[in-house]
DNA sequence: TGTTCAATGTCGCAA
DNA sequence: TTGCGACGTTGAACA
């Protein structure tokens, strides 16, 4: 990981053009090559950037202290496009690199899949007798999160957010809509299961005949590490 | 904006719960108290980071040199919830601070509104006869990015995107709905226009009777230059 | 301030 | 490799 910190303007050309006048700024520039261009606000995302596969070209004008030649030139060029990021130099503070060695990288817990994986193994939860048909049930439009049969014997689409927004119901919506023409699986009912869900939602599920099912993340954790307990 | 290489190892306790085993690594901290996290790979995401508005906390625990305690633990909560970022500091090898001042920010050009401008422009590529009626055509859902009238005097509702997905699908059957309630524009056509458009979302669109359209940028900027240049 | 939508999105999974 | 959806998305425009 090289560390740069300077004065710097830079010219980013690929999908779109974009330029960055000079100011005092933080560069990083990691081992697979990649180029970042950090100010002192915002989020985690960069400035300007250019992401790895690329190559660096270090470009040394000859220096003239009487006009203003930039110290140096960073070129980065992505090895399978056209994309070009090109940072002047103006004035260098810090230029170091360190050796960060691989990383074990980082461990979640919590996301999506989860809840997907619990409600599919507690399926009765969208009530008694039901069963699971398979999780990431496919059809033409994209996967159906989880599809299940009621104790009727009805077919269940059930669509999971962490968070439910009216877009879970849109996407819960094409998936009845699309299910629904074949008559192997007709009728197919629709649950739409988040551990939170707007009111928009709601009222929008409700209206198109879905059941909503909130989900209780600890409460699904904990029977699931009470079922292993007892093995 | 404080720049730290060290050994260390982090806990994220938030919207998930995430932890990252000790090893090398930058740190930044920004001047709005933002802390990003990054190894020598991936691309501009680090691999943990807490947002601003957060709260920064230095804690430097008593140095015992026989056992291994953490020359320092940083601490980052975040002002508006509950989330937490903990660093824990094993070996410092750099900790320097940066005023970079202000940033005059990115300047850009050629995004989703340019391809609008472009297609306003060479509306005859729907069609010959094509005329524009406008861009950012209101109506009570939101505009609809071009409303144009092809050369048999029938209205068309143009979804422009980059990247054409499903939700842009969405976006246009929501628009051609209830453009053709209103008497006086039925019939409407619907128009799927983008730079790319996935399988599914064509095969969407294709099933609710909508065009789909190709845009190249490229060829569509050519065109403009080359007519700039005749004036 | 909250909501909606684009993004040089990035990331991960599965076909 | 490509397609697809989630993301601690981020960021900007607008009501």
């Amino acid at each position: 990981m090289r560390i740069i910190v300077a004065d710097c303007s830079a010219e980013y050309t690929g999908r779109l053009q974009a330029t960055l006048p000079m100011a005092r700024r933080v560069l990083l520039i990691k081992a697979d090559n990649s180029l970042l261009i950090f100010s002192e606000l915002g989020s985690y995302k960069p400035l300007n950037w250019m992401a790895s596969p690329c190559t660096i070209t270090d470009i040394t004008p000859d220096h003239d202290p009487a006009t203003e030649v930039p110290q140096k030139v960073i070129r980065a060029a992505a090895t399978k496009s056209t994309d070009i990021l090109e940072v002047t130099l103006q004035h260098i503070y810090s230029d170091e690199t360190y050796d960060l060695g691989e990383d074990p990288g980082l461990i979640k817990d919590g996301v999506e899949d989860h809840l997907q994986r619990y409600l599919a193994e507690q399926i009765e939860r969208i009530g008694e007798g039901a069963t699971l048909v398979r999780r990431e049930y496919p059809t033409a439009i994209g996967p159906v999160d989880i599809m299940a049969i009621d104790g009727n014997g009805v077919h269940v689409a059930i669509e999971i957010k962490r968070h439910g927004g009216i877009d879970g119901v849109e996407q819960l919506t094409r998936y009845c809509e699309l299910l629904n023409r074949d008559p192997l699986l007709a009728p197919v009912r629709g649950i739409f299961a988040a551990q939170t869900i707007t009111p928009q939602a709601r009222t929008l599920a409700t209206d198109r005949g879905f059941e909503c099912l909130l989900l209780d993340y600890d409460d699904m954790r904990g029977v699931e590490d009470g079922s292993l307990r007892l093995f």
